[in-house]
DNA sequence: GACGTCATACCGACTAGTTGGTATGTGAAA
DNA sequence: TTTCACATACCAACTAGTCGGTATGACGTC
């Protein structure tokens, strides 16, 4: 039955993406992982020597399935750098839809919880979202470039506020029940990319 | 001798704010709280109900602290609104030093932990972020009329924007364990702020 | 101002249940 | 027959919360 691989541990990585955005890593017990996953515990402690060991590689999970979800998205088809950073931020303010623990981040999720306590988390949480930030940066620099924009910012600097940015509206997010000041936040920060490459507001409908 | 207080209530309130900054709430426990705040656990449940409770009591606490150290800094000095507003986020990027847990947030650190499972503190984190926040409207919409600005953004979105970026500055901060992604977030912030009211960027030494 | 009554502040042992983690067993594939 | 993926039973430590008790000060009565 079982055809020599590991299911039920990558289960047990999809429940605790599921759960651990929905309650917080330390409000997540082992056991309500393996229920949600639907394995038992031996299972568990059998991949993962630790809870922290799990959250680790749920923390790598994430990095892979945001770049394969935004390295594939249909905005990446633009010919202009400039278009696909825009692309990117449109992209992302649309994403702020439905239920919060749906569109929120898993990695800034644990960071809070893990930074002071649990350095591997901490690293794991700062490799997701570092690694994510940062495929921005060469659309960014080639954007500059064509469109002549200097500034005395670095595009790597940029390409962490957007993500600064997007954190912090999961925050607003979170506690508003809502989603109304998370996209007015990510309108403000499209309006300021949009500034910095000298080009009009966004016209909506 | 006991002056007919309770300062035991407000020894927890701090432990609380301390102690949960840096764990995160679920991560602290009501014995460490108590031995933080040097009382027993029969003086915690005297004064507050439940774990939650004293969240609840230290998020308010946090609002009260905040408007009290922003209300009465330098800056406010100002004549001119806009000067106010910008003395204010320059404030707050030059707070982004020292330990990490000395200048984040502990209502967005408990929203996160709290929004899907415990209503009543999202609800005070709630009141927390926001009661901040719009403290900042008033100036946004002077400046606005003395300055000549418009813009299809309200003045309440960008306070909220405000704390946005804040909050996320705070997340890179914990991921990297450092204060430099958070001060170039707060750097993006000013700039957006300046180029919306027409002026130079900020000149630094 | 002495006295009885009551409320508040606080103490610390205790408990019922949960926690992360372990030790050992099983059954199928190679 | 060895190995790997998983299951079951179990445990020591810790968890939030309880409960009977004490110390102290406020207040009304005489």
């Amino acid at each position: 039955m079982a055809p020599r691989q590991s299911p039920a541990k990558d289960k047990l990585i999809g429940a605790a993406v599921k759960v651990v955005r929905e309650k917080g890593f330390h409000a997540t017990s082992v056991d309500e992982l393996c229920a949600e996953a639907g394995v038992t515990k031996g299972a568990f402690f059998h991949h993962f020597p630790t809870k922290t060991d799990l959250g680790i590689a749920a923390a790598e999970a994430w990095k892979l399935h945001a770049n394969d979800l935004f390295g594939s998205a249909p905005y990446m088809a633009h010919e202009d750098p400039l278009d696909r950073f825009l692309g990117y931020l449109e992209f992302r303010r649309d994403m702020l839809d439905g239920p919060v623990s749906e569109f929120t981040c898993l990695a800034g999720t644990m960071v809070q919880e893990s930074y002071e306590t649990l350095p591997a988390l901490r690293e794991a949480c700062h490799d997701s979202i570092w690694g994510h930030a940062l495929t921005l940066v060469d659309d960014i620099d080639a954007a500059r470039a064509r469109h002549g924009v200097a500034g005395d910012w670095t595009s790597e600097s940029l390409a962490l506020h957007t993500q600064a940015v997007l954190q912090g509206a999961f925050i607003l997010a979170k506690a508003d029940h809502g989603t109304k000041a998370a996209r007015d936040t990510a309108d403000h920060l499209i309006r300021y990319v949009r500034m910095l490459f000298n080009l009009p507001p966004e016209v909506k409908e």
